[in-house]
RNA sequence: GGUACCAUAGCUCAGCAGGUAGAGCAACGGACUGAAAAUCCGUGUGUCACUGGUUCGAUUCCAGUUGGUACCA
């Protein structure tokens, strides 16, 4: 009797610059099959440059999805990437038996893999007035509020990360429930198998290809990139590496040598944050990029 | 060649009237549930150039050596 072939994900994950886009690009011709990119900002059409987005040509090599499908006014999130990624999963597997998952955003693949759990979108105006107050009162306002709204997330969130508290005090308002009421900490059952593989360079030899893609980059002209987006510098999407430092050159902040200069660590430090996101994670079977052949070999035992 | 000054963390530099040293930046470690390329937290990593001398004790004082900078030749 044959049991029905159960579908597989290849999560490509890894620091910037590290060559997921190559290597995604290599399995996915061999496998015959398609990428989903999960990367927050190779989202946005506007921003190509400055977030390497896979050149046309690369692209023309497999299908790929989830690149260049927003524009940097549309707005966005972690529990609609799982969603449409879900859907669109769902209409590949009808035709293919492993699909590839290629990108650096840990909570995007977090919310693709695990599921995120059902909240509220944040409400703007809702979320501008408690960002007023705290501009205005500190983040001890924020403080004080989250400890009468909900004491238990009060106990445990970093207190002095703004971010995470008018999160949790914007769900609060909205649902009139706790936020830490709302968190399951429990991974949604998907209808496919997952294994990730986690890419790895030396620190050394990554941090040049950094150096080296940020030179590209520049002569690509990401600086003329920038100036076409200036309109829209407000906006969460341009509040990326890459951009804030080109933005603070445009100002006649800093010197363009210095605007590389901060891009290039900045990038690092990026990088640094991805590496401590996957390596929690020890799902993550970890490979060097030209370790092509061992990947390969992975996956197709995993078929 | 002479004189002066300098040599301390990866970099720029403090400091010690003698009790083995500390800032900024960089770096490193971590957190993370609708902002995530975001946001936030933590950590000094050192042959105090080298060789001697004085001293209970030298990174600190003295001499020499090496390297650097400036000026004079």
């Amino acid at each position: 009797m044959l049991t029905p072939r159960t579908k597989l994900l290849v999560v490509i994950a890894g620091p910037t610059a590290v060559g997921k886009t190559s290597l995604a690009i290599e399995l996915a011709t061999k496998l015959k099959t398609h990428i989903l990119s999960c990367d927050s900002r190779q989202f946005y059409r506007e921003l190509k440059i400055g977030t390497a987005t896979p050149s046309e040509m690369e692209l023309a090599k497999a299908p790929h999805h989830f690149i260049g499908n927003l524009s940097v006014t549309d707005y966005y999130n972690a529990a609609r990437y799982e969603s449409e990624a879900l859907a669109l999963l769902k209409r590949l597997y009808q035709e293919h038996d492993v699909v590839i998952l290629c990108g650096g955003s840990g909570l995007y693949i977090n919310a693709l893999c695990n599921g995120i759990d059902e909240l509220p979108d944040p409400d703007p105006d809702l979320r501008k007035e408690i960002k007023e107050n705290y501009l205005k009162f500190g983040v001890e306002y924020l403080q004080n509020e989250l400890q009468k709204l909900d004491p238990i997330y009060y106990s445990r969130v970093d207190r002095l990360n703004p971010n995470r508290i008018i999160r949790a005090l914007e769900v609060a308002m909205a649902t009139g429930k706790p936020y830490s009421s709302l968190l399951t900490h429990r991974a949604k059952p998907r209808q496919f198998r997952i294994i990730k593989i986690g890419l790895f360079r030396e620190r050394d030899e990554l941090f040049e290809r950094i150096s080296q893609r940020t030179t590209c980059m520049v002569t690509n002209g990401l600086v003329d990139e920038v100036r076409n987006l200036l309109s829209f510098r407000h906006l969460n999407a341009l509040n990326t590496v890459g951009y804030k430092e080109i933005l603070n050159y445009l100002d006649g902040k800093i010197s363009l040598e210095q605007a590389f200069t901060d891009i290039r660590t900045n990038t690092r430090r990026y990088a640094k944050r991805q590496l401590t996101w996957f390596r929690k994670d020890t799902d993550y079977q970890w490979f060097h990029p030209d370790q092509q052949d061992e990947i390969l070999a992975l996956i197709e035992s995993s078929l």
